[in-house]
DNA sequence: GCATATTAGATAGCGTGCTATTTATTTGCA
DNA sequence: TGCAAATAAATAGCACGCTATCTAATATGC
């Protein structure tokens, strides 16, 4: 006699909150965030950004939109960003030579240091969620315990 | 001879974008909302304002505050999203006469019929995801098949 | 060879989502 | 009673992330 949240779902159930998947995944992102912010912010990053230099450590010298492919995003998300790590002192953009419509992003060095701080990040958001590694569920029951984990952070 | 991912992660990979558990969930909800844009835009709705409503259609005339905690959002971001969705005439907000302070939510006649048109959408999403429902897998890998699935939607 | 199409990136404008602060109201306690 | 503390919501300012559009450079085709 279990409720079974997931199973033939009727289009009045399907609109409730706690039925989406995507809700769970909104909220466990959203949670994860409020995470990351205060350890990155000790870092003068944000998520997105962090994201980048993630990207730029693992493979230097980019264009905009080969980090682009690797994030999902854009341009007209990555230009500002860019530019603000560029105001940072963390990358330079500089025109392609044999194409100049490119713009190539390179580490600083400033840039490349960062990721000495930025080692810890992993184990102490590891530790904010609380999950262990091997666990076996439902996407949604992951997401939702994971969202509360993350949120009892606060 | 497998690859072991996840296991005993050292500093150094742990700052592989694809190590990262938080990128799965990040780039999976870029992706899901891009699926919800087109279907959510027929109603007038952005995500959130459309997840406002699904607290509104469970349970009506609420406070921000209540609002807020369902969807773990704080009135900064709720105020000047609900005052939106009170100019597009689907809810009012007015101040309750017990405590001034709280301003009630409540939906319009327009704000309730919407329901209707939404019923198709979480139908919608779940062909978009392409995911059937008992499966088990790691949260990472669930995550990275739904991001992939969705953005192959596009 | 020159016009057209395509491509890479930048820009404009909008809607979240946040922190920090402000205002108005209510509560609580000396 | 009176006044400080707490609470609810609003506001200011910043950084994404999007669509739509624009500019500049390169590729294509007659």
């Amino acid at each position: 006699m279990k409720t079974r949240t997931a199973a033939k779902p009727n289009a009045a159930s399907a609109l409730l909150l706690d039925q989406q998947l995507c809700f769970a995944l909104y909220s466990a992102n959203l949670a994860m965030h409020k995470v990351y912010r205060p350890l990155l912010g000790e870092l003068g990053l944000t998520y997105p950004q962090y994201l980048v230099l993630l990207v730029l450590w693992e493979q230097d010298a980019q264009t905009v939109s080969a980090i682009g492919e690797r994030l999902f995003l854009d341009s007209a998300t990555l230009t500002p960003l860019l530019k603000r790590l560029e105001a940072a002192g963390l990358l330079t953009r500089t025109r392609a030579v044999e194409d100049e419509r490119q713009v190539i992003i390179a580490l600083t060095a400033e840039g490349r240091q960062l990721r000495q701080r930025a080692q810890s990040i992993p184990q102490a958001v590891f530790c904010a969620a609380a999950c262990t590694t091997g666990e076996l569920r439902t996407i949604k029951t992951e997401l939702e315990k994971l969202r509360d984990n993350l949120a009892r952070q606060e």
